[in-house]
DNA sequence: ACCTGAACACCGTTCAAGT
DNA sequence: ACCTGAACACCGTTCAAGT
C-alpha cells in the first residue's frame, strides 16, 4: 500500500538507495500482508520505491528472493530463542526444548506463508543450521547421546521449527452442521463416530474444530515423551 | 514427450475424447515426469493432444487440475491400502497402523511432488477423509477413545499419509566433505559434534548423510510408541 | 456438445542504455 | 555504481467463433 520510500518531489527526502537487506524486508512486509501469490517482482519494486528490474542489481532472481526471506524467518526465529534463559540439564531439557519449540511458533504465527517457502529450499541454511545446532545443545544438556540427537531431529522434522501443517486459516471451514456428518456416517462410519463423541464431549467446539494450538502440543508432547523414555533406556 | 493421443492423419485412431479423467491423468503423468513448475495448462493440453483452451471445458481452472491430482493420488493410496488384510485387535493395532503408513508412503515416492500440492489445498476431499476413517477404525481396533483418535490424527499429522517432509531430492548435498564440517566446528559446535560421531559409528553413510527411510521409520515409531503408552493408561 | 484462435493481463527476466 | 525502458518468452484465462 504505502511506499517504504516517497518518490521524492524537490529532494524533500535524503533517497534511501536500494539494498538486498531493503528488498528483503519489503518482500517480507509484502507475503505477511497478501500471502506468497502476491509477492512478484513488479509489486516488491513497487513496495520499495523503484522499478521492477532495479531489483535484479541486489538480488540475483526471485528464487533468492525466497531464499532470503525464509532465511530472514529464522534468523528472527534465533533472536526470539537467543533470549532464552532457563535451565536445560538432567530432566529439564524438556522443558527447554518445549519452550523453544513454542517460542518458534509464536514467530511463525506471525509468517504464516514460511512453511510453503522452506519446504520448497533445501532448508540448510546457515540460519537453520543454527537453530538445530541449539536444539542439540538442549538435547545434550539432557543426556542424550549423539546418535539419540540425529533421530531426535528427523522425529521432530518440521516441528522442531515450530510448524508441522496447518498454522493457515485458522478460522475456515465453520459452518458445518451435525447433520452433514450424520449423512456421510455410511461411508466414514469411525470418522463420523469420533467427531460426533468428540464434538458431544466439548460442545461449544463449533463442531469437530479443534484448537490447533492444543493439538500441536499434544503431539510434540507424545514425541518428546517418547524421546525422553528412550534416553532413560541408555 | 509423446502424446498420449496422437494428432490422427486420416482418421486412423478413433479419437478418443478428451474428459477430465484423462486430463487429470495426463497432469499427474506430467507432474511425475518433470515435476510440479512443468505442470502448465500448454503443457498438459500438449500431453493430451489439444489445445489449452479445450481444458477448460473439462475443468474450472488450474487450481481444480491441482485438487485433481491431490486427490487422483490419494485414490491410489486408498487402493493400496484397502488390499492389506492384517489383524489389528488389540497390540496388533500398532502393527497394523504402520503397515498402512508405509504403504502409503511408497505410493508417495512414486509422486513426490505430492506433498508439495496437498499442502496448499484444504485437505478435506472425499478420499482423504476415507483414508484417515480407515486409519482411526485400526485405533479403534487396538482400543483407543475416540478422544485419542482425535489426538492421534493431530499427532501423526502429514506422518499419516507417509510423509512429513524430505521425500524429494534422495540424493542430492553429496559432495561435502569432514574438512568442511569441522570449519564450522567453532560456530555450530553441537551440531558438527554430533556429525563427526554418527560419520564415524557409520562410515559409509557419506557423512552426516541419513537413511530416510530409516529416519522416516524412526520418528514415525517414536510417535506410535508413544500412543500405545497413553492407550495403555486407558 | 465439444473444441479452437485470437487476445488480454500478467509473470520473470535480458539487455542495452541512461545517470 | 546504481537504476531504468523496451522487449521477450511465458503464464492462466476470456470470449466469440467454429464444427
Amino acid at each position: 500500500m504505502r511506499r517504504l520510500v516517497a518518490r521524492n518531489k524537490a529532494g524533500t527526502e535524503p533517497r534511501v538507495p536500494l539494498s538486498r537487506e531493503r528488498v528483503l524486508r519489503a518482500a517480507v512486509a509484502i507475503a505477511d500482508e497478501g500471502g506468497l501469490r502476491a509477492l512478484t517482482m513488479r509489486r516488491l519494486a513497487e513496495e520499495v520505491g523503484a522499478e521492477a528490474m532495479s531489483l535484479y542489481y541486489h538480488v540475483a532472481n526471485k528464487d533468492e528472493v525466497l531464499d532470503g526471506i525464509a532465511d530472514a524467518v529464522v534468523e528472527e526465529i534465533n533472536e526470539v530463542v537467543g533470549r532464552i534463559d532457563v535451565p536445560s540439564r538432567g530432566d529439564a531439557w524438556k522443558a527447554a526444548v518445549r519452550r523453544r519449540i513454542l517460542s518458534a511458533r509464536e514467530v511463525l504465527l506471525r509468517h504464516p506463508w514460511a512453511p510453503g517457502v522452506f519446504e520448497s529450499r533445501t532448508a540448510m541454511s546457515p540460519a537453520v543450521l543454527r537453530y538445530h545446532d541449539g536444539l542439540i545443545g538442549l538435547m545434550r544438556d539432557g543426556g542424550f547421546s549423539n546418535d539419540l540427537c540425529h533421530h531426535a531431529l528427523h522425529a521432530l522434522g518440521s516441528r522442531a521449527l515450530g510448524f508441522s501443517q496447518e498454522l493457515f486459516d485458522p478460522g475456515s471451514g465453520g459452518g458445518d452442521d451435525t447433520a452433514a456428518l450424520e449423512g456421510m456416517a455410511a461411508e466414514l462410519p469411525h470418522l463420523v463416530g469420533m467427531f460426533m463423541e468428540v464434538a458431544h464431549d466439548d460442545p461449544d467446539s463449533t463442531l469437530g474444530w479443534c484448537d490447533d494450538q492444543t493439538e500441536f502440543e499434544f503431539g510434540l508432547d507424545v514425541i518428546l515423551d517418547g524421546l525422553d523414555r528412550l534416553r532413560a533406556q541408555d
